[in-house]
Parts: C-alpha cells; sequence; structure tokens
DNA sequence: TACTTAACGGTACGGAACGTCCCGTACCGA
DNA sequence: TCGGTACGGGACGTTCCGTACCGTTAAGTA
C-alpha cells in the first residue's frame, strides 16, 4: 500500500517533531502554536498533548532529535587543537539552522520553566561540559597542563563568553573569537598587575 | 485633599511600573499579563499601551527603574580589588529580587524580540561592559597591565561565566565564584601546555 | 472663574491560542 | 470475532491580546 491513512507510535511521534521544525524555521519557534504543529502534522492536539505537556518539552525534544549525533571530542594528543576542533563544531552547530535558533527559544523557555531547564542541563550541557572536562583532565594527566590547572573553572571560561555573545550581545559567534579565547586560556592576556 | 482619584502623566506612569514589579514578584514575570498589570495599576489598557508597546518594553522600563543607581566603579589604585568590588555588587544585584528574575525574564524575551535585545545591550549591557572596559585600560595605562592586554576579551572573559552560570546552569552565583575568575585571569589556571 | 482640551478609567469587542473533552473510526492482538 | 486503544476531527470554555469607543475629570488658558 503506498497510502498511509495514519499511522500510530513512533510514526506520529516523528511526524509531530518534524512538523515543529519545519514550522520553526518558517515561523520562528517564539510564534510556533500547538494548533499548527497539529495541524501541520496531519495530527490532532490530543495527541499532541498525550506525548508533551507543554511547547517547552515538545522544542526539547525536536531538538535533541536533531542532535543526536553527539560532538564527541577527538584526541590527536593535542589539547588546544583538539579543543579548537571541538569548540569550532559545536559552535557551527548552535549557530547556524535548524539547531541555533531552536537552542535559544529553548534556553529562553528555560528561564521560566525549572523542568525544561533541568533537562537541558542534564542532557544537553552537562554532557558536553563534561565531555571538555575529561579531555581537559586526560591533558592534565599527562603532563601537558599543571597540576593545579582547574578544569571546571576553564570549561566555564571556555564556554561563558560563548554564550555570552550568543544570548546577549548577539554579535556573530567566529571561530576567530573562539580562538582568541582559546590563546587567552593557555597563554594568557598578558602579566599578572604590579 | 488626601485623596487623589486619579492623576495623571508620569503619575500614572510610576504606578504602572510598580504594579509590574508588585505582580512580577507576586506571580512571576512570565504569567504576568497586561491586563492584571493595569487593574493593580488602577488604570485602563489603554493607558498601559499609551506608554508601552509590548510587555517586553514594560518590563525592561521596569528593571531600569529599579536600577537607576548605576553601578559605577570604584578606583583604588588597585584593578583587581576594584573589579572584585564592582563585580560582587552587579551579581548581588543580578541575583537577588526584584531585579534578578525580572533580569533573566528580559534576557528571555530579548531571545525572540530584536528591538528588546538592541535595547538591552545599549542601555544596560553595553554601558556596564563599557566601565569594565574603561577601568581595565586605565590599569594598563597605569602599567599595572601588559600594553598588549586584551581589554574586552577579559571583559568577556570576567562576564561570560557568570551569565552562563545565570541563565544556563543556574546555579548560584557566589562571591566565591567570582573571586575564583578573577585569580583565574590575572593570576593564570596553570602553565601553558608543553 | 469659565472654557477648552487631552488624558483618563471603564468596558465591549473580535481574534488567537490555550488545554480539555467527546465522538466515531481504524488498527491490533487475543 | 471482539474488546482495547490510539487516532483525527472538532466543539468547548477560558484567558489574554490589542483596539475602539464611551463619558468623566484634571490640567492648561484666557
Amino acid at each position: 500500500m503506498t497510502d498511509t491513512p495514519h499511522r500510530r507510535g513512533a510514526d506520529r511521534t516523528a511526524a509531530i517533531m518534524r512538523a515543529t521544525l519545519e514550522l520553526g524555521q518558517e515561523i520562528g519557534y517564539a510564534k510556533l502554536s500547538m494548533e499548527a504543529v497539529a495541524a501541520r502534522a496531519g495530527a490532532s492536539k490530543q495527541t499532541v498533548y498525550r506525548r508533551w505537556p507543554s511547547k517547552a518539552a515538545l522544542l526539547f525534544d525536536s531538538l535533541l532529535s536533531v542532535n543526536e549525533p553527539a560532538l564527541d571530542y577527538p584526541d590527536t594528543g593535542d589539547i588546544v587543537a583538539d579543543l579548537r576542533t571541538q569548540i569550532h563544531s559545536a559552535v557551527d552547530l548552535l549557530t547556524g539552522p535548524p539547531v541555533g535558533p531552536l537552542f535559544r527559544a529553548l534556553i529562553s523557555e528555560a528561564q521560566h520553566a525549572p523542568q525544561i531547564a533541568a533537562a537541558l542541563n542534564e542532557r544537553f550541557i552537562g554532557p558536553q561540559a563534561d565531555k571538555t572536562v575529561a579531555r581537559l583532565r586526560k591533558a592534565r594527566d599527562e603532563g601537558q597542563l599543571s597540576p593545579a590547572f582547574d578544569l571546571t573553572l576553564a570549561m566555564a571560561i571556555l564556554s561563558g563568553p560563548l554564550y555570552f555573545q550568543l544570548l546577549i550581545t548577539q554579535e556573530p559567534l567566529t571561530h576567530a573569537y573562539v580562538d582568541r579565547i582559546l590563546d587567552a586560556l593557555f597563554t594568557g592576556l598578558g602579566p599578572s598587575p604590579a
């Protein structure tokens, strides 16, 4: 049968998430309505609400469905080069469509939806941060970094300015900027104060 | 007359912003409706819309009305101590009520309202960043920092991780964390890679 | 003081989207 | 064959939006 009147289960789930991504790119994630998503997916509102309790939860799963090929760190032995490679591709992912706008919309939602904030941290931010720290730890264990090197703070200094630009100043997030941060982190901004 | 049935002009403006702050703290800025604000202020919706085109714009002016005593940098001659003082009080301001939740709500709105994002940068983020850079520049001119010291990048490294915690990980933003960042910025995280 | 004018509170309105509910249908396994 | 269940469709009451129109009232002007 070439015709499939309406399927069930995972089929519907995938169709709804696809409709979310399509509509999100067309009209923007902020203007997205559950009704429009349901209509686009050829589903009823019940079917949407059966799966996701809120628009934010739907956005979140749609984001993960796009990003499933998680960003894994390379390990060439050169910590700076590996961080560079990894952060460059993370920036590319978080900047371009469809993930970029969706990601920003999710962070926006997370500001007044604690369970979304928690999910975002547990299943997206946290794992990425853990991978960065793990790669840094390996470099430290191999003697490329001082034993006193503060791994989690280094991660925060690498991530913070990027999110600052993405969410606040909204200036373009370039590879060159990533390189400036890496350079500052490993070779310093200048000598200590007198 | 002790009784003031209803005043005009600046009186109404102030009353509406006050109602916004009160209601925001009571029910949360996300659930705030223009109708509820108008009712609380004893104003009609027309009067609110005459002044602000959107809820986000109202939030923005309400934020500035609280924060008007702008954060100015001390200048004791010690750059690290002055940064510490300034950032500590900025963190206190942005963490506690009523500014903290309101500020987060505004950044949330800015993600899908470009004019709010622009206003936020021009009248809040930008001026604060400028003051930080100016204070750093003075220290550099006085020889406390290397002539090659990257002022704007230092500002980003100071701000970024704080906003990262405020908006993403939502861990408590402590003075001790600020101190860790300052320490890393000026004395380094550890030696360069081999 | 008397008149004019602009801002005001109140209210009604159409529209959009919310989240819930019910109905009749189509698939599925026992 | 027969229940169980997920489904599409659609109606529902609600909230809030932003606008329009009232009669009233305070402030400015002569």
